[in-house]
DNA sequence: AGCCCTCTAGGACAATTGACCTACAAACCG
DNA sequence: CGGTTTGTAGGTCAATTGTCCTAGAGGGCT
Protein backbone atom coordinates (compact mmCIF):
# COMPACT_ATOMS: atom_id res chain seq x y z
CA UNK A 1 0.00 0.00 0.00
CA UNK A 2 1.97 2.73 -1.08
CA UNK A 3 -0.39 5.61 -1.87
CA UNK A 4 -3.75 5.96 -0.60
CA UNK A 5 -5.87 7.47 -2.85
CA UNK A 6 -8.48 10.36 -2.22
CA UNK A 7 -11.24 7.68 -3.71
CA UNK A 8 -9.89 5.37 -1.30
CA UNK A 9 -9.98 7.86 1.84
CA UNK A 10 -13.39 8.76 0.68
CA UNK A 11 -14.76 4.98 0.67
CA UNK A 12 -13.15 4.11 4.14
CA UNK A 13 -14.60 7.10 5.21
CA UNK A 14 -17.98 6.34 4.24
CA UNK A 15 -17.50 2.91 4.87
CA UNK A 16 -17.14 3.99 8.95
CA UNK A 17 -19.82 6.77 8.93
CA UNK A 18 -22.78 3.70 7.25
CA UNK A 19 -21.36 1.64 9.68
CA UNK A 20 -21.87 4.42 12.75
CA UNK A 21 -24.96 6.41 11.96
CA UNK A 22 -26.88 4.37 8.77
CA UNK A 23 -26.14 4.90 5.09
CA UNK A 24 -29.30 7.26 4.75
CA UNK A 25 -28.34 9.25 7.82
CA UNK A 26 -24.64 9.77 6.92
CA UNK A 27 -24.28 12.18 4.18
CA UNK A 28 -21.92 13.73 1.77
CA UNK A 29 -21.40 16.55 3.85
CA UNK A 30 -20.58 14.53 6.37
CA UNK A 31 -18.33 12.16 5.01
CA UNK A 32 -16.40 15.29 3.00
CA UNK A 33 -16.11 16.95 6.02
CA UNK A 34 -14.77 13.41 7.66
CA UNK A 35 -12.32 12.89 4.48
CA UNK A 36 -11.18 17.23 4.82
CA UNK A 37 -12.27 17.56 0.98
CA UNK A 38 -15.13 19.51 -0.23
CA UNK A 39 -18.42 18.48 -1.61
CA UNK A 40 -17.60 19.67 -4.84
CA UNK A 41 -14.98 17.55 -5.10
CA UNK A 42 -16.86 14.76 -3.97
CA UNK A 43 -18.75 14.35 -7.35
CA UNK A 44 -15.50 13.89 -9.11
CA UNK A 45 -14.90 10.39 -7.74
CA UNK A 46 -18.44 9.06 -7.37
CA UNK A 47 -21.27 10.62 -9.03
CA UNK A 48 -24.02 9.43 -7.25
CA UNK A 49 -24.16 7.93 -3.31
CA UNK A 50 -25.12 4.48 -4.41
CA UNK A 51 -21.75 4.61 -6.25
CA UNK A 52 -20.23 5.07 -2.88
CA UNK A 53 -22.09 2.35 -1.44
CA UNK A 54 -20.99 -0.13 -4.07
CA UNK A 55 -17.78 1.15 -3.04
CA UNK A 56 -17.96 1.18 0.56
CA UNK A 57 -19.42 -2.78 -0.13
CA UNK A 58 -16.21 -4.16 -2.68
CA UNK A 59 -14.25 -2.42 0.44
CA UNK A 60 -15.69 -4.81 3.06
CA UNK A 61 -15.94 -7.87 0.67
CA UNK A 62 -12.26 -7.44 0.00
CA UNK A 63 -11.60 -6.84 3.81
CA UNK A 64 -13.25 -10.03 4.37
CA UNK A 65 -12.06 -12.10 2.17
CA UNK A 66 -8.57 -11.09 3.52
CA UNK A 67 -9.57 -12.01 6.96
CA UNK A 68 -10.93 -15.69 5.75
CA UNK A 69 -7.67 -16.04 4.29
CA UNK A 70 -5.33 -15.23 7.15
CA UNK A 71 -7.64 -17.70 9.21
CA UNK A 72 -7.70 -19.79 6.77
CA UNK A 73 -3.65 -19.84 6.84
CA UNK A 74 -2.69 -19.36 10.42
CA UNK A 75 -5.42 -21.86 12.13
CA UNK A 76 -4.49 -25.82 12.47
CA UNK A 77 -7.56 -27.16 12.36
CA UNK A 78 -11.37 -26.63 11.05
CA UNK A 79 -12.71 -26.14 14.65
CA UNK A 80 -9.75 -23.56 15.72
CA UNK A 81 -11.10 -21.34 12.06
CA UNK A 82 -14.57 -21.36 13.63
CA UNK A 83 -13.56 -20.39 16.92
CA UNK A 84 -11.97 -17.19 15.15
CA UNK A 85 -14.96 -16.75 13.87
CA UNK A 86 -17.34 -16.47 17.05
CA UNK A 87 -14.15 -14.57 19.02
CA UNK A 88 -14.75 -11.54 16.21
CA UNK A 89 -18.00 -10.55 18.31
CA UNK A 90 -14.95 -10.46 21.43
CA UNK A 91 -13.02 -8.62 19.29
CA UNK A 92 -15.09 -5.30 18.16
CA UNK A 93 -16.89 -6.07 21.45
CA UNK A 94 -17.33 -2.09 21.66
CA UNK A 95 -18.07 -1.49 18.71
CA UNK A 96 -20.87 -4.14 18.35
CA UNK A 97 -22.51 -2.09 21.60
CA UNK A 98 -22.50 1.05 19.99
CA UNK A 99 -23.30 0.28 16.30
CA UNK A 100 -23.96 -3.65 16.48
CA UNK A 101 -23.44 -5.97 13.59
CA UNK A 102 -21.63 -3.54 10.62
CA UNK A 103 -22.71 -6.28 7.71
CA UNK A 104 -26.75 -6.82 9.79
CA UNK A 105 -27.28 -3.50 10.34
CA UNK A 106 -26.37 -2.40 6.60
CA UNK A 107 -28.66 -5.53 4.84
CA UNK A 108 -31.75 -4.67 7.33
CA UNK A 109 -31.31 -1.05 6.26
CA UNK A 110 -30.87 -1.53 2.72
CA UNK A 111 -33.92 -3.89 3.03
CA UNK A 112 -36.72 -1.17 4.24
CA UNK A 113 -35.38 1.00 1.75
CA UNK A 114 -36.49 -1.57 -0.96
CA UNK A 115 -32.49 -0.79 -2.21
CA UNK A 116 -30.91 -2.80 -5.22
CA UNK A 117 -27.17 -3.44 -3.15
CA UNK A 118 -29.50 -4.87 -0.62
CA UNK A 119 -28.61 -8.48 -2.01
CA UNK A 120 -24.57 -7.27 -2.69
CA UNK A 121 -24.28 -6.46 0.74
CA UNK A 122 -26.24 -9.89 1.55
CA UNK A 123 -23.36 -11.54 -0.09
CA UNK A 124 -21.40 -10.58 2.81
CA UNK A 125 -23.08 -12.87 4.85
CA UNK A 126 -22.72 -15.48 2.06
CA UNK A 127 -18.92 -14.93 1.96
CA UNK A 128 -18.87 -16.04 5.80
CA UNK A 129 -21.15 -18.64 5.10
CA UNK A 130 -19.67 -20.66 2.34
CA UNK A 131 -16.57 -20.22 4.50
CA UNK A 132 -18.14 -21.95 7.75
CA UNK A 133 -19.56 -24.27 5.66
CA UNK A 134 -16.21 -25.24 4.25
CA UNK A 135 -14.66 -25.65 7.73
CA UNK A 136 -17.85 -27.76 9.14
CA UNK A 137 -17.35 -30.10 5.85
CA UNK A 138 -13.66 -30.49 6.71
CA UNK A 139 -15.05 -31.71 10.39
CA UNK A 140 -16.59 -34.31 8.42
CA UNK A 141 -20.41 -32.47 9.30
CA UNK A 142 -21.29 -33.72 5.42
CA UNK A 143 -24.75 -32.02 4.16
CA UNK A 144 -25.53 -30.75 7.79
CA UNK A 145 -22.34 -28.57 7.57
CA UNK A 146 -24.63 -25.26 5.37
CA UNK A 147 -27.49 -25.68 8.02
CA UNK A 148 -24.89 -25.39 10.69
CA UNK A 149 -22.89 -22.10 9.01
CA UNK A 150 -26.22 -20.76 8.87
CA UNK A 151 -27.20 -21.84 12.41
CA UNK A 152 -23.63 -20.21 13.64
CA UNK A 153 -24.22 -16.68 11.91
CA UNK A 154 -27.76 -16.14 13.08
CA UNK A 155 -26.45 -16.81 16.79
CA UNK A 156 -23.88 -13.83 16.16
CA UNK A 157 -26.52 -11.55 14.70
CA UNK A 158 -28.54 -12.05 17.36
CA UNK A 159 -26.24 -11.67 19.99
CA UNK A 160 -24.75 -8.29 18.12
CA UNK A 161 -27.99 -6.94 18.24
CA UNK A 162 -28.58 -7.63 21.69
CA UNK A 163 -25.87 -6.46 22.77
CA UNK A 164 -26.13 -3.40 20.82
CA UNK A 165 -29.73 -2.63 22.65
CA UNK A 166 -28.47 -3.09 26.17
CA UNK A 167 -25.36 -1.62 25.59
CA UNK A 168 -24.02 -4.73 27.47
CA UNK A 169 -20.83 -6.24 26.61
CA UNK A 170 -20.52 -8.87 29.31
CA UNK A 171 -23.97 -10.66 27.45
CA UNK A 172 -21.16 -10.87 24.56
CA UNK A 173 -19.05 -12.77 26.68
CA UNK A 174 -21.14 -15.03 27.77
CA UNK A 175 -22.76 -16.25 24.84
CA UNK A 176 -19.47 -17.01 23.36
CA UNK A 177 -18.46 -19.22 25.37
CA UNK A 178 -22.11 -20.84 24.63
CA UNK A 179 -21.21 -20.55 21.02
CA UNK A 180 -17.98 -22.78 21.71
CA UNK A 181 -19.80 -24.97 23.93
CA UNK A 182 -22.44 -25.59 21.11
CA UNK A 183 -19.74 -25.94 18.63
CA UNK A 184 -17.46 -28.49 20.60
CA UNK A 185 -21.08 -30.78 20.77
CA UNK A 186 -20.80 -30.72 16.92
CA UNK A 187 -17.18 -32.12 16.42
CA UNK A 188 -17.21 -35.70 15.58
CA UNK A 189 -15.25 -37.49 18.14
CA UNK A 190 -12.39 -37.84 15.63
CA UNK A 191 -11.74 -33.86 15.39
CA UNK A 192 -10.82 -32.34 18.65
CA UNK A 193 -10.73 -28.84 19.30
CA UNK B 1 -62.78 -0.42 20.83
CA UNK B 2 -66.53 1.60 20.70
CA UNK B 3 -64.51 4.65 18.58
CA UNK B 4 -60.94 4.61 16.97
CA UNK B 5 -59.72 7.96 17.55
CA UNK B 6 -57.54 10.10 14.31
CA UNK B 7 -54.25 9.92 17.08
CA UNK B 8 -54.85 6.28 17.09
CA UNK B 9 -55.27 5.74 13.14
CA UNK B 10 -52.33 7.66 12.90
CA UNK B 11 -50.20 6.26 15.77
CA UNK B 12 -51.23 3.12 13.72
CA UNK B 13 -50.05 4.04 10.43
CA UNK B 14 -46.39 5.50 11.48
CA UNK B 15 -46.06 1.94 13.60
CA UNK B 16 -46.61 -0.06 10.38
CA UNK B 17 -44.61 2.69 8.19
CA UNK B 18 -41.75 2.62 11.01
CA UNK B 19 -41.68 -0.73 10.66
CA UNK B 20 -41.50 -1.27 6.96
CA UNK B 21 -39.66 1.52 6.35
CA UNK B 22 -37.66 2.60 9.21
CA UNK B 23 -38.28 5.61 11.13
CA UNK B 24 -36.36 8.19 9.56
CA UNK B 25 -37.55 6.78 6.20
CA UNK B 26 -40.79 7.17 6.95
CA UNK B 27 -42.34 10.71 6.33
CA UNK B 28 -44.58 12.88 7.40
CA UNK B 29 -46.37 13.08 4.46
CA UNK B 30 -45.85 9.19 4.04
CA UNK B 31 -48.06 8.70 7.16
CA UNK B 32 -50.36 11.41 6.41
CA UNK B 33 -50.85 9.80 3.32
CA UNK B 34 -51.57 6.33 4.83
CA UNK B 35 -53.98 8.00 7.12
CA UNK B 36 -55.84 9.75 4.43
CA UNK B 37 -55.29 13.13 6.36
CA UNK B 38 -53.19 16.35 5.27
CA UNK B 39 -50.15 17.20 6.44
CA UNK B 40 -51.27 20.01 8.44
CA UNK B 41 -53.65 18.41 10.29
CA UNK B 42 -50.71 15.95 12.00
CA UNK B 43 -49.36 18.92 13.61
CA UNK B 44 -52.49 19.03 15.92
CA UNK B 45 -52.06 15.77 16.86
CA UNK B 46 -48.57 15.38 17.42
CA UNK B 47 -46.28 18.67 17.45
CA UNK B 48 -42.97 16.66 16.51
CA UNK B 49 -41.93 13.18 15.07
CA UNK B 50 -40.30 12.07 18.58
CA UNK B 51 -44.00 12.93 19.98
CA UNK B 52 -45.35 10.40 17.13
CA UNK B 53 -42.52 7.44 18.21
CA UNK B 54 -43.10 7.72 21.75
CA UNK B 55 -46.86 6.89 20.68
CA UNK B 56 -45.69 4.29 18.49
CA UNK B 57 -43.51 2.52 21.16
CA UNK B 58 -46.46 2.87 23.77
CA UNK B 59 -48.53 1.57 21.37
CA UNK B 60 -46.18 -1.67 20.98
CA UNK B 61 -46.02 -1.55 24.61
CA UNK B 62 -49.67 -1.97 25.31
CA UNK B 63 -49.72 -4.66 22.39
CA UNK B 64 -46.99 -6.82 23.66
CA UNK B 65 -48.93 -7.34 27.13
CA UNK B 66 -51.73 -7.79 26.20
CA UNK B 67 -49.73 -10.78 23.83
CA UNK B 68 -48.02 -12.03 26.60
CA UNK B 69 -50.91 -12.01 28.84
CA UNK B 70 -52.65 -14.02 26.30
CA UNK B 71 -50.01 -16.24 26.40
CA UNK B 72 -50.18 -16.25 30.24
CA UNK B 73 -54.00 -17.40 30.32
CA UNK B 74 -54.17 -19.67 27.64
CA UNK B 75 -50.88 -21.80 27.98
CA UNK B 76 -51.15 -24.81 30.40
CA UNK B 77 -47.50 -25.02 30.97
CA UNK B 78 -44.50 -22.75 31.32
CA UNK B 79 -42.96 -24.45 28.31
CA UNK B 80 -46.08 -24.08 26.34
CA UNK B 81 -45.81 -20.31 26.73
CA UNK B 82 -42.09 -20.36 25.83
CA UNK B 83 -42.75 -22.17 22.82
CA UNK B 84 -45.67 -20.08 22.00
CA UNK B 85 -42.95 -17.11 21.97
CA UNK B 86 -40.88 -18.95 19.65
CA UNK B 87 -43.86 -19.88 17.56
CA UNK B 88 -44.41 -15.67 16.81
CA UNK B 89 -41.23 -16.53 14.14
CA UNK B 90 -43.69 -18.83 12.39
CA UNK B 91 -46.79 -16.40 12.78
CA UNK B 92 -45.26 -13.82 11.64
CA UNK B 93 -42.57 -15.27 8.88
CA UNK B 94 -43.86 -13.39 5.77
CA UNK B 95 -43.48 -9.87 7.56
CA UNK B 96 -40.24 -10.73 9.36
CA UNK B 97 -38.79 -11.87 5.35
CA UNK B 98 -39.34 -8.85 4.32
CA UNK B 99 -38.69 -5.90 7.25
CA UNK B 100 -36.77 -8.21 10.06
CA UNK B 101 -38.01 -8.04 13.66
CA UNK B 102 -39.93 -4.60 14.28
CA UNK B 103 -38.24 -4.46 17.85
CA UNK B 104 -34.42 -5.00 16.85
CA UNK B 105 -34.64 -3.52 13.63
CA UNK B 106 -36.01 0.03 15.56
CA UNK B 107 -33.56 -0.18 18.24
CA UNK B 108 -30.58 -0.59 15.75
CA UNK B 109 -31.87 2.44 13.52
CA UNK B 110 -32.41 4.41 16.81
CA UNK B 111 -29.07 3.54 18.50
CA UNK B 112 -27.21 4.71 15.41
CA UNK B 113 -29.13 8.24 15.59
CA UNK B 114 -28.12 8.20 19.21
CA UNK B 115 -32.22 8.58 19.61
CA UNK B 116 -32.73 9.77 23.43
CA UNK B 117 -36.04 6.73 22.62
CA UNK B 118 -33.55 4.25 21.95
CA UNK B 119 -33.81 2.99 25.73
CA UNK B 120 -37.47 2.96 25.02
CA UNK B 121 -37.45 0.67 22.37
CA UNK B 122 -34.81 -1.25 24.18
CA UNK B 123 -37.81 -1.79 27.21
CA UNK B 124 -39.61 -3.78 24.61
CA UNK B 125 -37.01 -6.30 24.71
CA UNK B 126 -37.64 -6.06 28.58
CA UNK B 127 -41.06 -6.64 28.57
CA UNK B 128 -40.11 -9.97 26.19
CA UNK B 129 -37.08 -10.97 28.51
CA UNK B 130 -39.04 -10.44 32.21
CA UNK B 131 -41.77 -12.71 30.66
CA UNK B 132 -39.51 -15.48 29.41
CA UNK B 133 -37.64 -15.29 32.75
CA UNK B 134 -40.46 -16.18 35.23
CA UNK B 135 -41.57 -18.79 33.00
CA UNK B 136 -38.10 -20.17 33.22
CA UNK B 137 -38.55 -19.60 37.16
CA UNK B 138 -41.48 -21.18 36.76
CA UNK B 139 -39.35 -24.39 34.99
CA UNK B 140 -37.33 -24.56 38.39
CA UNK B 141 -34.00 -23.29 36.21
CA UNK B 142 -33.55 -20.79 39.11
CA UNK B 143 -30.77 -17.67 38.64
CA UNK B 144 -30.25 -19.41 34.88
CA UNK B 145 -33.82 -17.90 34.41
CA UNK B 146 -32.59 -14.32 32.71
CA UNK B 147 -29.88 -15.81 31.12
CA UNK B 148 -31.63 -18.29 29.27
CA UNK B 149 -34.23 -15.86 28.25
CA UNK B 150 -31.78 -13.76 26.30
CA UNK B 151 -30.26 -16.82 24.68
CA UNK B 152 -33.82 -16.96 23.70
CA UNK B 153 -34.13 -13.45 22.76
CA UNK B 154 -30.87 -13.67 21.13
CA UNK B 155 -31.59 -16.76 18.88
CA UNK B 156 -34.66 -14.92 17.46
CA UNK B 157 -32.89 -11.45 16.70
CA UNK B 158 -30.41 -13.88 14.55
CA UNK B 159 -32.76 -15.98 13.49
CA UNK B 160 -34.88 -12.62 11.94
CA UNK B 161 -31.81 -10.75 11.06
CA UNK B 162 -30.64 -13.91 8.15
CA UNK B 163 -34.29 -14.53 7.12
CA UNK B 164 -34.42 -10.97 6.31
CA UNK B 165 -31.36 -10.86 4.84
CA UNK B 166 -32.08 -13.81 2.52
CA UNK B 167 -35.32 -13.82 2.05
CA UNK B 168 -35.75 -17.25 3.60
CA UNK B 169 -38.92 -18.47 4.87
CA UNK B 170 -37.55 -21.44 5.19
CA UNK B 171 -34.77 -21.11 7.17
CA UNK B 172 -37.39 -19.47 9.79
CA UNK B 173 -38.80 -23.31 10.17
CA UNK B 174 -35.52 -25.16 10.62
CA UNK B 175 -34.28 -22.66 13.14
CA UNK B 176 -37.33 -22.94 15.28
CA UNK B 177 -37.56 -26.52 15.59
CA UNK B 178 -33.85 -26.29 16.30
CA UNK B 179 -35.36 -23.51 19.31
CA UNK B 180 -37.42 -26.02 20.60
CA UNK B 181 -34.91 -29.01 20.74
CA UNK B 182 -32.85 -26.40 22.48
CA UNK B 183 -35.68 -25.58 25.04
CA UNK B 184 -36.54 -29.50 25.84
CA UNK B 185 -33.31 -29.93 27.04
CA UNK B 186 -33.82 -27.39 29.11
CA UNK B 187 -36.59 -29.02 30.73
CA UNK B 188 -36.24 -30.06 33.96
CA UNK B 189 -37.44 -34.14 34.11
CA UNK B 190 -40.31 -32.88 36.19
CA UNK B 191 -41.84 -30.47 33.37
CA UNK B 192 -42.08 -32.35 30.50
CA UNK B 193 -43.54 -30.51 27.65
C1' DA C 1 -79.49 32.89 17.77
C1' DG C 2 -74.33 33.52 19.49
C1' DC C 3 -70.22 31.50 21.35
C1' DC C 4 -66.73 28.25 22.17
C1' DC C 5 -64.12 24.31 21.45
C1' DT C 6 -62.45 20.54 18.64
C1' DC C 7 -60.67 19.34 14.51
C1' DT C 8 -59.11 19.98 9.71
C1' DA C 9 -57.05 21.89 5.45
C1' DG C 10 -53.63 24.15 2.93
C1' DG C 11 -49.81 26.52 2.68
C1' DA C 12 -45.34 28.86 4.20
C1' DC C 13 -40.93 28.46 6.55
C1' DA C 14 -35.90 27.50 6.97
C1' DA C 15 -32.88 23.82 6.65
C1' DT C 16 -30.90 19.95 4.54
C1' DT C 17 -30.54 16.61 1.07
C1' DG C 18 -28.26 14.46 -3.35
C1' DA C 19 -26.98 16.07 -7.61
C1' DC C 20 -24.74 19.02 -10.78
C1' DC C 21 -21.93 22.87 -13.07
C1' DT C 22 -18.18 25.97 -13.80
C1' DA C 23 -13.79 27.85 -12.80
C1' DC C 24 -9.30 27.19 -11.32
C1' DA C 25 -4.94 24.76 -9.58
C1' DA C 26 -1.46 21.09 -10.27
C1' DA C 27 0.76 17.70 -12.61
C1' DC C 28 2.17 15.43 -16.60
C1' DC C 29 3.81 15.13 -21.42
C1' DG C 30 4.97 16.63 -26.02
C1' DC D 1 7.55 26.17 -23.39
C1' DG D 2 2.31 25.03 -24.39
C1' DG D 3 -1.50 21.81 -24.05
C1' DT D 4 -3.98 18.17 -22.02
C1' DT D 5 -5.42 15.53 -18.19
C1' DT D 6 -6.41 15.04 -13.41
C1' DG D 7 -8.00 16.77 -9.27
C1' DT D 8 -10.14 20.40 -6.29
C1' DA D 9 -13.13 24.18 -4.64
C1' DG D 10 -17.22 26.68 -4.20
C1' DG D 11 -21.70 27.50 -5.45
C1' DT D 12 -26.32 26.48 -7.53
C1' DC D 13 -30.30 23.55 -8.29
C1' DA D 14 -34.81 21.36 -7.30
C1' DA D 15 -36.79 18.40 -4.05
C1' DT D 16 -37.89 17.00 0.43
C1' DT D 17 -37.69 17.33 5.24
C1' DG D 18 -39.83 18.63 10.02
C1' DT D 19 -41.98 22.47 11.87
C1' DC D 20 -45.32 25.97 12.26
C1' DC D 21 -49.22 29.38 11.24
C1' DT D 22 -53.73 30.80 9.93
C1' DA D 23 -58.37 30.42 8.31
C1' DG D 24 -62.36 28.11 8.71
C1' DA D 25 -65.70 24.07 9.11
C1' DG D 26 -68.61 21.61 12.33
C1' DG D 27 -70.95 20.46 16.43
C1' DG D 28 -72.42 21.22 21.18
C1' DC D 29 -73.76 24.43 24.73
C1' DT D 30 -76.10 28.45 26.80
Amino acid sequence: MVQETTRDRITEAADQLFYERGFEAASFADIAAAVGISRGNFYYHFKTKDEILEAVIARRMANTRAMLNDWQAQSASPAQRITCFIRILIANQAKITLYGCPVGSLVTELGKLNHAAQAQAAALFTLFQDWLSLQFQALGCGARSGGLAMHLLARSQGVAALAQAFGDTEFINREVALMQDWLRDQLPPEHPL
